[in-house]
DNA sequence: TAGCATCTACTACGACACGTCGTAGATGGC
DNA sequence: GCCATCTACGACGTGTCGTAGTAGATGCTA
């Protein structure tokens, strides 16, 4: 269901659900439930519009995932180890990737 | 019950729930379930020891960690923006770690 | 060879997460 | 005041996890 991530701003319950149903057959209700039980985890914030709801991501689906590399890194015991499998597991392009995020953080470091 | 990961060489059941005996109680049949659980997901591998089953981690802890990483990654959508975020929340010393492996990589490229 | 200890396979159960949905009640426009 | 809309809450099936028990196979030992 994270997919309703793909959208940007942020919608009611309704809007999410008439965009889905193109893909899906869901109830309005699923489509309820969902949304608040990420409301409940923090994943989405929420704001009063009238009677609804309106759901936003709480954070990006990038700020997800970076999370839950934190969180594979911290349960790894040897960090340098686990971080030097990990980047032996990289594509190419992903490890040059890495390579311009780490020189980025450079640049701010010495900016800020 | 994934602490049974610091043993280093295989271990049958009753050697694995000897070890925790002084950490925690736990049945011998649950030491069983787990280690046979864990198998079946491929996270260990048994062989035969007698009447026994010998088990041993099919992967240390790091690389569990790094399949980990990889996994959030690949779930991430915009990659690079994923790796941003992820060096942004990574301590200064991790950083430095990274850069170390990422270099690492580049010595096997060059050599291998 | 019979018996006892040891080990495995299989099942179970409570707790929890997730995807799915329904019912009941609040809310607000016409 | 009525009807459509929306929320809150509960529920059910499925799957995982931690925990454990029972039944049956296996093998040592007297």
């Amino acid at each position: 269901m994270e997919q309703l991530w793909a959208s940007p701003a942020a919608l009611t319950v309704r809007e999410v659900h008439e965009q889905l149903a193109g893909t899906r057959e869901l109830a309005y209700t699923t489509v309820m439930t969902v949304l608040d039980r990420l409301a409940k985890k923090k994943l989405t914030e929420r704001e009063r519009d009238g009677k609804a709801w309106r759901y936003r991501a709480a954070a990006p689906r990038e700020e997800l995932a970076a999370d839950l590399m934190r969180d594979a890194l911290d349960r790894a015991g040897d960090r340098r180890e686990a971080l030097v499998r990990f980047v032996g597991q990289v594509s190419d392009e992903e490890a040059a990737l890495l390579r311009e995020a780490l020189s980025k953080l450079d640049d701010q470091e010495q900016t800020g």
